[in-house]
DNA sequence: TCTGGCACTCTAACGCCGGGAGTGCCGGAA
DNA sequence: TTCCGGCACTCCCGGCGTTAGAGTGCCAGA
């Protein structure tokens, strides 16, 4: 593409992520960037729309720059201010440093997404399911009740009430719980369940009642679950954009159903890492052609995975909003791996 | 107040609800269910007007109840359809009885709101933060790590991973988990403190490390904590009263700040038991004035109580929501309760 | 005490019109 | 060849007046 071509293209784009207006030749030139007439900028227009990067609503209402044009911005035209990182770093790390466990952690990571960039911030985990146990511990806690602590490959610790065998000492479950450890560490789940019924079948330990709460426990364990955290979308309703309650009412429900955020967020995880940006219908959302989403991948320790970002109109300032996301996940990774 | 008058008024008020528009002598009387003419009606609306049960919006628009009026209608006209229960109950047992756990639970009552109402179905819980330690263990992790976990006096379960002493056998373990079990089992945090103080000074165990770490722990343990499930918004945003972006925004931002819902819940808290109504500003959310709140607690075992309920339209069928709310309110606490 | 009738009021919807913004194209100038 | 000024054209948007419809209040008669 020309140089003048490119030149103008940017500077309708830049206008139009201020204003979401469409933006005529006239305030072009009389913005003064150029040093062309509203002529010669309307030829190049023109042209441009002929390509696919600018349309208009109607005959008479100046250009807008269509998806392919702001892809086009965001992947050659678009000059990202690398010095604003000082500062933002120090507040997205300020912000994210004392939290105090990793809910919290990633509670305010979204909180923060969404005060810097004034738009959705949303912040998505998946907690690998473990592989193998490691370690497993009979803890009393009263006359009829002990609670079987887990510990499982991934450092996870999973915690499960059971019934007491009768009469039994502290000695007798620590007993008990050494020669579960026995049994068990480093099985996985499968091997778990055919060791206990095993066990019960042979009824070697008179703690049958034990055995078959466990059992129960290993056919259905807490397995590692997805979550998803959204917040600030009152803020994203400000923008003029959404006066038609039909996009507000898409928006709420992708957000609400989060299926289809997940098949994007899919699309993240097998990225490689760095951020990504869905413009406009690039992300197949029903109904929210004029809706942008912004994500990045995070890594935490080996069994957590997540993307996080923004849902934004798809008229925000990429420039700016970009940096904020790559920073809160490099810093969510940084703070998840110092942690757990 | 007379019969005529309450009948009248009764009738509006069932249509309003239907419609959410206002309604007319004429339409009154064309519904047969009176057998008086609209001149009639319109003799009795009028009087209800003075009396504040009803306004219009206009001269010539029909009229609408007043939150007076449908609190008067909720009071005391309503006829709640009892033998509904049985079908509902059915429905709600169904779909929370084989909850995984107690967030599970509450998700699922939340959705359960929201899809038996077709409005914004809220479930809030406070989790009271304990009181007393009840026993301490040591469970080794590797070779670096142990567990600490700790049982309190609510039947939660802390964990908290440490810093395991150089070359310590499990049985050096089990052991020091004896003697701090002596040392701190039955104490608050504050003595807690304390005695690991004591101890550290002493220095008669050979584990500072260890005892500081715990200290750590009992400076901030992760305390009972409130939380807020709130779905079904979407739905909410059907209704027509949602057409315009006011209310919309207004709505959005009081669930995500959750303060203003707090206060709502909190007045229900203190109440004895029951579903509860807010009508239109009855409830003092700003902007409002369209939106109508039902809540009723439920309660959980002792260390866990909480509040569940709608947020919906105005003019929603109050007979039909409040059994719903009653009865998952039941159901959850019949659900907890066998828990944990 | 109820009812039919009548005059009155207010809104929502519709069509119309003019101003404004922006375009495309053409012919002339650098 | 490239750029620019000018001109005719198109389309949207907001304001205005009109009208149909819905509902009311009140009065007089059964």
């Amino acid at each position: 593409m020309k140089d003048r071509h490119e030149h103008i293209l940017g500077e309708v784009v830049r206008a139009y992520l201020g204003t979401g207006q469409p933006v005529g030749s006239r305030k072009l030139a009389d913005q003064g960037e150029l040093g062309l007439s509203p002529a010669s900028i309307r030829n190049v227009m023109a042209e441009l729309e002929r390509q696919g990067m600018l349309a208009s609503p109607h005959t008479s209402a100046g250009r807008v720059p269509t998806d392919t044009g702001l892809r086009y911005f965001v992947d050659t035209l678009m000059a990202v201010d690398s010095n604003i990182n000082q500062t933002l770093e120090q507040k997205v790390a300020g912000h994210l440093s004392d939290a105090p466990g990793r809910n919290a952690l990633l509670k305010r990571a979204t909180d923060e997404l969404a005060s810097l960039t004034h738009f959705a911030g949303m912040v998505w985990v998946r907690e690998q399911g473990f592989d193998r146990i490691n370690r497993i511990e009979l803890v009393p806690v009263s006359s009829e009740k002990v609670l079987a602590v887990i510990v499982t490959d991934v450092g996870e610790v999973q915690n499960r009430l059971i019934a007491r065998p009768e009469e039994s000492s502290e000695a007798q479950l620590h007993e008990i719980s050494q020669r579960l450890n026995e049994l068990l560490s480093g099985c996985n789940l499968e091997e778990v369940r055919v060791r206990l019924q095993h066990e019960m079948d042979s009824d070697r330990l008179k703690v049958r009642h034990l055995l078959e709460d466990l059992k129960r426990w290993a056919d259905a364990p807490t397995e590692g679950q997805s979550d998803m955290f959204v917040s600030g979308q009152g803020q994203l309703l400000e923008m003029p954009e959404f006066a038609v309650v039909d996009t507000i009412r898409s928006l709420m429900t992708a957000i609400e159903e989060k299926e289809q955020l997940l098949h994007l967020v899919k699309q993240v995880e097998s990225e490689e890492s760095g951020v990504k940006v869905f413009i406009g219908s690039e992300h197949a959302l029903v109904n929210m052609e004029q809706i942008s989403v912004v994500l990045s991948r995070y890594e935490g320790p080996s069994n957590i995975v997540g993307t996080l970002g923004v849902i934004g109109p798809r008229r925000m300032h990429y420039e700016r909003v970009m940096p904020i996301v790559d920073c809160t996940a490099k810093w969510v990774s940084k703070m998840l791996g110092g942690k757990l």
